[in-house]
DNA sequence: CGATTTTTGATGTACGTAAATCAAAAATTT
DNA sequence: AAATTTTTGATTTACGTACATCAAAAATCG
């Protein structure tokens, strides 16, 4: 039988009340007391129960998504993946808000971030802009004590306390990789796709990628990165281009979204281009292009994990909890054809 | 705020105890009653509060893991893992209970599960293998209420309610793809290297591999299989000889343990014949061999994981809940050398 | 119809913790 | 040493559910 508060009262000669003095901080306890029953409490081995304490106080974790609109699979995903988290919100005893910001937007990022000071909340997740008001923003949040998690894209400096997402730069070099074995010793051109330079998660992508081409796979030239703005048609209209104006590109990475666009583009050249693509983010047209051959290989990180991690991290560092290292570690998904889940 | 048992009540138009007569399905309740109740549940969206539940019925889940001995690195992260979890058990109102069994053992399988007939426990996770006197065994532990997982390796046709665990053809399969695609257009052999073709995991792998192989890559043969047993000796002394007696050979999936063997053997002949490599399983030794360039990927499965999948999935059954089945899929992890944890 | 059985209600205790109140004891100050 | 302040103890209620007991009401039977 695992060690109560009364054991607690016991081991230590005191009262109840005292060692719930002690527990949960309140005034009015002798120093010498104090230290009494923390050593009964170690020398026990005693252990909050989290569930009766959670019941006692009828808690709940007031929890706060910031996620950027845009209509993208991956973003969609990740609000769609937040909402059902909202389902099972009465379950695990949160209340998740979800707050909306037009994306790439600094100051809404900022107004959002400060309007939550002083609220209630205990627990703040958002999809990081890369900006030092951003950063400032949320390392006023952190100074009242609020844990806040970034999801997806980090903010490197800031006192955030846990970063649920994957390491880009490590996606970016597997992608070069697995483009520069799947090439064989083939000598051409890469061309890299990105959503723009001004996201982080993007821009680290792309340096990891060039990194490893050119430590590794010197026969293989990285040219200058498309924009597609996240747009499919946008992406359509310069993949085409890039594909008509160079015969020599042999492989395409494609580190951000709107990758219908990059598939439509690619199935128009189809037979007589021999294309060596990989993508992020696994959605219903990426998986259906990776099945039937017009991209080789799907980088991911899932949306449903990254959200339920920022979760559990909120509420564990909301109650001054530890949380399972291993288990909060987010991982890049690599899908060929044959292990799609 | 969310309904309470007080709420039903109300709603019902009947007493406290009656309703807990209705929802604990305990006797004494009119047809008529029991459907008023049931319906004022459903109408108010009641659910029941698990942790306020446990709490009041100071209840413990009894779980026992079957593991088998054997030295080898995955075994021994496995048994490893299980044991931090013990760590965990007060926490998590678990009991876990290590059982270990000789590896290939049928009757000692069998009497392990047997011996549990009876017992109060609330879940059981088995590597198990692959025969029907075990399938048979897990169907009388299932047959009496008891939840049954079954952990790294699955008992087909078997009635157990869950598989914490890859899938192991698409395992086989990707890592062909992986091998065919590294080779680029290349002509030779493949060596294959398994613990031993008795373990059903093995040969899904195996299948999953030839398959892909022989479909997608016609310049690539299969060879016959090498048992190494998972004994890093035998292994080495195995693919030397391999290696020696057949200079065709380009490619090695490695699907089982002993890959401090292959290594060893790989080294020995390194710089002159210029092999790719897959094998299973990260370890220290696979990591720093995949670092090292002896080894191209490493295909992986997480052992953590699946020990905290199969501890949530067989509460979640003892208990009649259900699971957030995306979240206890466990995923075939793929490392090259820039991806590593 | 009364007698019997079944169903329902009312009530209390428990789980482990939180939080509050009031009285008693101890420490500190004057 | 008395007055004051601080510390401690004792006790109660609460969270939402489980479970037991006993009495009362309703249904069923003969």
């Amino acid at each position: 039988m695992r060690p109560t508060v009364h054991d607690i009262a016991a081991a230590a000669g005191v009262s109840l009340a005292t060692v719930d003095r002690v527990l949960n901080q309140r005034p009015g306890v002798r120093l010498v007391t104090r230290e009494k029953v923390e050593a009964a409490i170690r020398q026990i081995g005693y252990i909050r129960d989290v569930a009766a304490a959670n019941l006692a106080k009828s808690r709940v974790y007031p929890l706060v998504f910031i996620v950027p609109t845009g209509d993208n699979s991956f973003m969609h995903g990740l609000r769609f993946e937040v909402h059902q988290a909202t389902l099972r919100a009465s379950i695990e005893r949160t209340d998740i808000r979800i707050i909306e910001v037009p994306p790439f937007d600094v100051p809404a990022l900022v107004a959002a971030l400060d309007a939550l000071q002083g609220q209630d909340i205990a627990g703040v997740a958002l999809v990081a802009t890369d900006a030092p008001e951003v950063r400032a923003a949320v390392d006023r949040l952190v100074s009242e004590r609020i844990p806040v998690v970034t999801l997806v894209s980090d903010l490197t400096d800031s006192r955030r306390h846990h970063y649920a997402g994957i390491d880009n730069i490590a996606a970016g070099r597997t992608a070069a990789r697995l483009l520069g074995r799947f090439l064989g010793g083939r000598e051409g051109d890469l061309t890299v796709l990105a959503g723009s330079m001004l996201v982080r998660d993007h821009r680290e992508r792309l340096q990891g990628f060039s990194a490893v081409i050119a430590e590794e796979f010197p026969r293989l030239r990285v040219l200058p990165v498309l924009e597609g703005r996240d747009d499919p048609e946008r992406t359509q209209s310069l993949i085409s281009k890039a594909l008509s104006e160079n015969r020599n590109i042999i492989g395409i990475y494609s580190l951000g979204a709107g990758n219908r666009g990059l598939i439509a583009g690619l199935k128009a050249v189809r037979p007589e281009r021999e294309l060596t693509v990989v993508v992020h983010e696994l959605t219903r047209h990426t998986r259906a292009a990776l099945l039937d051959g017009t991209i080789d290989a799907v980088l991911n990180q899932d949306a449903g994990h990254e959200v339920r991690s920022a979760i559990r991290v909120m509420k564990a560092t909301a109650d001054g909890q530890a949380v399972i290292a291993d288990q909060e570690r987010i991982r890049l998904d690599i899908f060929l054809k044959d292990n799609l889940p």
